[in-house]
DNA sequence: ACTGGTCCGTACGGTAGTGTACATAAAGAG
DNA sequence: CTCTTTATGTACACTACCGTACGGACCAGT
């Protein structure tokens, strides 16, 4: 397969460069997989790369020394792993969470950061990413403080479908109690509660979403905020 | 006042660049005095000034459509506001208030980004000071999510503090509630078992923390990783 | 000295979550 | 086809915080 062409494998963060750069990039660029429930990145590790996710995502997680866990943000082709790299960073802070298996380019540091300095059309993409992912961090930290976990669960069951192009999601309660920072008997409630409206049906770790627009509207409005903020600075200005 | 070289009125964020640096970037510096409670950007509005506190304070504060206001992140002379003019944004997503008057530096929008990109200590600098309010915000999600609110009264009061240099604060219980979250029930209870204890004192909207020691230990880790950041990105590096 | 405004104390019932525990059911291995 | 593992369902007592509400205390102004 040639990654540099098919569009239905590709990572919309890079698609977004001009043409020139784009081949520059993916030149530097290897491919990995990524398998389900990989770490990638515990905090406090150093950064080796850039990762493009193609047909897979990671979850990022902030934890706390008392052991809780929470998602603040999630990063498939839309996005990227190792955002703190545009600002020089080192280390991540956050924990790094294989949520669907597959595909991913990825650059080391190193290079990450030689190309950042060359192509100013790659900076400033990255910058902007980076500015999008503190607006969803921070909206994260709102959401999960305010809102309740069948609105979160669905939020957080929209965003992952975004992420495997419609594909039915392997996920089970037990990991999704760890992302929305909840136990698993609450996953399990919130769960019934939208298969018996009908809006998604699951059964041992595989769900899949039934009525989409019902999902919305029963998700809180931070779905919409995001993918609008989202829109704003990366698709509409690029 | 000689703002350049007293020690006791100055920003530590612009304090740790070099000495040539500091003097051109204060050269195109003007003093501001802000108000308590003053707002100084909505969500969505765009970013006039980098600022750059000196005995004042800002909270960065996430809004949800449905009302909910949470603050994630706190600006005294440590930091500064405005950091997403270093990753090119024109627009914050954060409501940005005052919670300590006083005094603040100042720099246009477009000045900062000029002296960016013609400073690469500065740059390198705000960087760095951005790696750590994304680690920050990061932590106080998940700390948010699942700390009481007593522990983290107990540490914003200390985050307070800090910034003010151990005056007497003035904050009320409805303000703190608004920053945490909660209710100002739930804030008058906690504030009033802490000062059972011993820890604070206060009464009409002037707090004034009577054992340092004994609120730390009062509050939750996350004050302490907060500083260790801070101390670990800024300090030890430049 | 009264008055109005701001701030704090407290109370009540209600609810969404907790920790723990155990039972059931489906998938996979042999 | 059985056994084991993994995943889901459910239950119970409990707690932290909610929304609302009202009374009291302190301060400032006239």
């Amino acid at each position: 397969m040639d990654i540099t062409t098919s569009p239905s494998y590709s990572n919309r963060l890079l698609d977004s460069l001009p043409e020139e750069d784009r081949q520059h990039f993916l030149a530097d660029c290897e491919t990995v997989e990524l398998e389900f429930g990989q770490r990638l990145a515990e905090p406090g590790d150093s950064i080796t790369h850039a990762l493009f996710p193609l047909d897979c995502f990671v979850s990022l997680v902030a934890t706390l020394e008392s052991g809780g866990r929470l998602e603040v943000s999630m990063a498939g082709n839309e996005g990227m792993v190792g955002g703190s790299l545009v600002l020089g960073g080192r280390v991540t802070s956050l924990q790094e969470v294989v949520q669907g298996a597959g595909t991913a380019l990825r650059m080391s540091s190193t290079c990450f950061q030689d190309h950042l300095e060359r192509r100013p059309a790659l900076e400033s993409l990255m910058k902007r990413y980076l500015n999008v992912l503190m607006s969803q961090i921070s909206q994260s930290a709102a959401c999960s403080h305010f809102h309740d976990v069948e609105a979160r669960l669905a939020r957080r069951l929209l965003m992952t479908h975004d992420r495997t192009h419609g594909d039915p999601l392997h996920i089970t309660h037990e990991f999704l109690s760890g992302m929305l920072g909840v136990r698993r008997a609450s996953v399990t409630r919130a769960a019934k509660a939208l298969q018996l409206r009908g809006l998604i049906d699951y059964q041992r770790g595989r769900v899949s979403v039934h009525d989409r627009p019902g999902l919305e509207a029963a998700s809180c409005r931070c779905y919409a905020t995001d993918r609008e903020i989202y829109a704003q600075m990366i698709e509409r200005v690029a």
